[in-house]
DNA sequence: TGTACATCAGTGAACGCGCGTTCACTGATGTAC
DNA sequence: TGTACATCAGTGAACGCGCGTTCACTGATGTAC
């Protein structure tokens, strides 16, 4: 072996251009709209050559899937771990920072839920659900929960999750002066929600 | 004139037909997936004839943008005015009725509102900003919500739109069994909205 | 350390296909008189 | 009511283009001895 990198390491480097070339083409058409050929240039490879990595487009869609909804989850935690934590405006504060530094991935994760092609959406479904769960464990742990069956902890959880994320595409989408207001409007919404959870009484139905 | 119908009602009604088809094909594969080529054959025109009514493709989808908000618009209202209309879960279930009544329609809407091309997902942003303007005047006739600012309703509201949209999605995704499930959880969760808006106090900030 | 062979990431030509759009057209519907 | 002309929804051929996928290939990297 007498190159720097591995043959390994390259096919790595080149499998990583494929992943976010293909990520920065989905935010301008929505990843439907991406052709295996363009994400080929943007990883600076032949078309054919993209068969080395990936089955077809739709696998590299799901390994994108992975990435993103992985980030969500970290993020979240993050938010419900750092200083503070206790404090809602402090966790969205964490969670919004960890958003923006890697911007792309989150906004698949949006765009694609309900966008996306089928394969694509139930895997992002299912990946929620489970961060979902998560959230809806630590909802547990509050005092005013603690006649809440797991079912309405989760219905909870769900809330948070897709207001966090209805938040983030607005934040994306405003242009840069109003990003502030959004920032204000989604802290006083995830503060209703858990007024909300805090008055909530479970009902038998 | 010796036809049935005038030359312009059989324009309007191959316009339709486009319209319908373009909705029918985007729940498939979402509207950015859909081709010129193939809305026209699914209105048994011949492709250039698309070209009669609609400048593009992306004309054609904010007509739908137009028709979809509508849509959603008018079942709200609905919901808000229907008998019984001071119970959430009613307010519910007749906005449900009427989702049911259409389904194609409501799903471009949460579709294409962050998976659509640009144009079309403004548009729908700007629709569904007038929509909860509505919402967040109904929100501020309740007597807990005296002090509260326009900001802060339409902030309420936006949660409001947010939660139904995706109750919509999950209730359009879960398998014909589970669909009671959906809407068990769908009400639960505008309760807890509503507690929430009851509970909740503008703070200054 | 040197040689012979295997592996395999990336190449490049070629294919058939559906796409959006142009253009000149047809023939039924509509209008003026 | 009848005739002559205008309108215009839909036609059909043609175009150039980017697409996904096949295939046999090259040459650098890796391995066995």
């Amino acid at each position: 072996m007498t190159a720097q990198q591995s043959r390994a390491e390259r096919k790595e480097q080149t499998r990583r251009a494929l992943l976010d070339g293909a990520l920065k083409l989905a935010t301008v058409h929505g990843f439907s709209g991406v052709s295996l050929r363009e994400v080929a240039r943007a990883a600076d490879i032949v078309p054919t050559g993209f068969y080395r990595h990936f089955d077809s487009l739709d696998d590299l869609g799901l390994a994108l899937v992975d990435e993103s909804t992985r980030a969500l989850k970290n993020s979240l935690r993050d938010a419900r771990r750092g200083p503070n934590a206790t404090d809602a405006d402090q966790r969205l504060s964490v969670f919004i920072d960890n958003a923006r530094k890697n911007p792309d991935l989150f906004r698949f994760v949006y765009r694609e839920r309900y966008g996306g092609a089928p394969r694509i959406r139930r895997a992002i479904e299912t990946e929620l659900r489970l961060i979902i769960a998560e959230i809806a464990i630590d909802l547990s742990r509050q005092s005013t929960t603690s006649d809440w069956d797991t079912e309405d902890l989760e219905m909870a959880a769900d809330l948070i999750v897709s207001a966090m994320l209805d938040a983030l595409a607005a934040y994306h989408t405003a242009n840069p002066a109003d990003q502030d207001d959004v920032l204000v409007r989604a802290r006083k919404q995830l503060r209703l929600l858990l007024v909300g959870v805090a008055a909530w009484r479970p009902t038998r139905d």
